[in-house]
DNA sequence: TGAATATATGAGCATTCATTCATATATGAA
DNA sequence: TTCATATATGAATGAATGCTCATATATTCA
């Protein structure tokens, strides 16, 4: 393709850009996703509970935080349905509400990992 | 498997589980990668961006924003090696710097969509 | 029922962060 | 070289956010 053309393209790629973008409400739960994924203690609550359902208690010990804090996070993992709990005995045992969260991460370790390739 | 040894089995899974969570430095590229994401405005020029190389101007008249903001979002994302750029003649285009971001948001949208039909 | 244990929740505080504004830098055109 | 255009950058500001502390709620056990 020439260099004409080349621009040709992309002007008109450009000009159908503006609305095949979705929409901020759309866009929005996504974000949401991100952002709880965006935070070390959530992070790690996360690959927790990929291995075993877990109590409050047990993921603050485990992770050597406040109970307080641990359970204020899974309520914002909850809103997010990326976690379900069900009370278990004295205990509330929290899970991953589905597998695609662990097929996430680790597309996102293999962009990491081809990255450090690069050096 | 009995309520029992469910239990045994539960407190052995605990016992190594402290062990088994990567190191806050492992994670933290993750978890920085997963910031950027949680922006609405950084996850609209990836998706623009997912279509074309652009320019900065172009980005900013995509989405109704100031120059200084999409320049200050872009050197954020290419910090984190999501994105790339080079001088086309007189402006800077941007690129995807790999594939594997897509893909890491179309997993999102497929956990969102699998959710919404739980209601 | 009353005490003990497990979890949730609200307010306050310190920090992070996205945008704006002003300005610096760099390239192309005349 | 000088002017115009494109992009980058630093400081300031307001909003969002994670943790702590105190306390409320709920369940089990004696």
């Amino acid at each position: 393709m020439s260099e004409e053309n080349f621009e040709i393209a992309h002007q008109k790629a450009l000009h159908s850009l503006k609305q095949s973008l979705p929409d901020d409400q759309d866009l929005e739960a996504m974000v949401n996703i991100f952002k709880a994924f965006g935070d070390m203690t959530r992070v790690k609550i996360i690959l927790a509970l990929a291995q075993t359902p877990l109590s409050v208690g047990e993921i603050a010990d485990t992770l050597d935080m406040s109970q307080s804090s641990i359970s204020h996070q899974l309520s914002i993992l909850k809103q997010l349905n990326l976690v379900s709990n069900a009370r278990r005995g004295r205990n509330i045992h929290y899970r991953l509400s589905d597998q695609h969260i662990i097929t996430i991460f680790n597309q996102t370790k293999e962009h990491i990992i081809e990255d450090d390739n690069d050096y």
